[in-house]
DNA sequence: CGCTTTTGACCTGCGC
DNA sequence: GCGCAGGTCAAAAGCG
């Protein structure tokens, strides 16, 4: 799938940001309206510039003024073309890191037909090392974690009840650093079996069943990140035979929608969906008071064993949003921004 | 008292 | 066959 599809939903809309400067008509005004897959074409709409016919000797002035917003847009035309080289970088690595991905998936599915080696500590190993690999390839952020479904694996010759039972799901939250505790709100009733700490990781696995059905087979793994301690990683495995206990609280599991704030995201992570990185230690302003729904989510790709998709709505908006945060969490960015912000008040200032 | 959590022991599968 | 590591069991402890 090429990215352009969720890319053209990205548009940016920064013209709030010079709100306070409509009052005298002297108006700069940034916008994008055009698909970001064009290559992030912002324009400078130069608005109406009120003068006084009457002020003839002001002329000159306006003539400064015009060659000023020229000034202007020229920069944030440069600006946009350093953005768009951004993001294509960014698309690169990520169609790079895609195609890797099918390559492992076409060996390790020959591999099977030679010599039925689908074992689960080859998988495991293959997914850890493909992390590793993945981490030094970190963009927009750290948010980035993987999700896994051996289902791809199993549909060749294991038993349709075995692949059911693999499926298996990863879910990465961001908690607290100074929280050591392994419980992850998920909106499920999870009963804890086991504990236990593993070669790779200092930090303890904390084996939980759901015990809201006694006869739901779901499990789930919960471990803190080696690469950074602030991260739960989830495993889910197996399918959910009943309903979410309440609809009020987001479950994180498989196939289960969930709210991010005040966005609503239908995740089909067990089969088929990007994995998710969820941040609960930075609450969204706007949310209410007993909002502690996680603020930010971030997809990529990094799935070892099964292919992405990012053919959801909803998960376009939240890509689109997240492009957003992350342009505007960039210095250089909102350095730009806010000189062209700063150079339009000045001018309007002297006048 | 009943449910959950903790934790050491045990089981199972893989690599050598 | 043996050792290792991950996963599970189950008794004990904790808690409301």
């Amino acid at each position: 799938m090429d990215y352009s599809t969720w890319l053209s939903s990205a548009s940016l809309d920064l013209s709030r940001s010079n709100d306070h400067n409509h009052g005298n008509g002297n108006t700069l005004r940034l916008f994008d309206d055009s698909p970001v897959r064009d290559g992030l074409k912002t324009a400078i709409k130069v608005e109406t510039i009120q003068t006084n016919s009457n002020e003839v000797d002001r002329q000159p002035l306006i003539k400064d003024e015009a060659g000023v917003l020229m000034e202007e847009l020229k920069k944030a035309n440069e600006e946009n073309r350093r953005l768009t080289e951004m993001l294509t970088v960014v698309c690169e690595n990520y169609n790079d890191l895609k195609r890797q991905l099918k390559d492992y998936m076409t060996k390790a599915a020959s591999n099977e037909l030679v010599g039925n080696v689908t074992k689960k500590r080859k998988i495991e190993n293959s997914i850890n090392s493909n992390n590793n690999n993945n981490s030094s390839n970190k963009i927009m952020g750290s948010n980035i974690v993987e999700s896994s479904s051996s289902d791809e694996e199993d549909s060749c010759e294991k038993p349709k009840e075995e692949a059911v039972k693999a499926k298996i799901t990863r879910v990465a939250v961001r908690t607290e650093a100074s929280d050591s505790t392994l419980i992850l709100k998920d909106g499920y009733q999870w009963r804890k079996y086991g504990q236990k700490v593993t070669r790779d990781n200092p930090c303890p696995r904390a084996y939980f069943k759901c015990s809201f059905a006694p006869s739901c087979p779901v499990k789930k793994k919960v471990q803190r990140s080696l690469e950074d301690q602030s991260m739960l990683v989830a495993i889910y495995e197996g399918e959910h035979n009943h309903a979410p206990p309440s609809q009020q609280e987001p479950a994180l599991g498989p196939n289960r929608s969930f709210n991010l704030g005040s966005v609503a995201c239908n995740a089909t992570l067990a089969s088929s969906g990007p994995t998710v990185t969820l941040d609960l230690t930075k609450p969204k302003p706007s949310t209410t008071k007993n909002d502690t729904t996680p603020k930010t989510l971030s997809s990529n790709n990094v799935s070892s064993a099964q292919l992405l998709k990012f053919d959801s709505p909803e998960f376009q908006k939240l890509l689109a949003e997240q492009m957003a945060s992350s342009l505007t969490k960039d210095p250089n960015f909102t350095a730009a921004l806010a000189a062209a912000i700063s150079g339009r008040s000045a001018q309007t200032s002297t006048d």
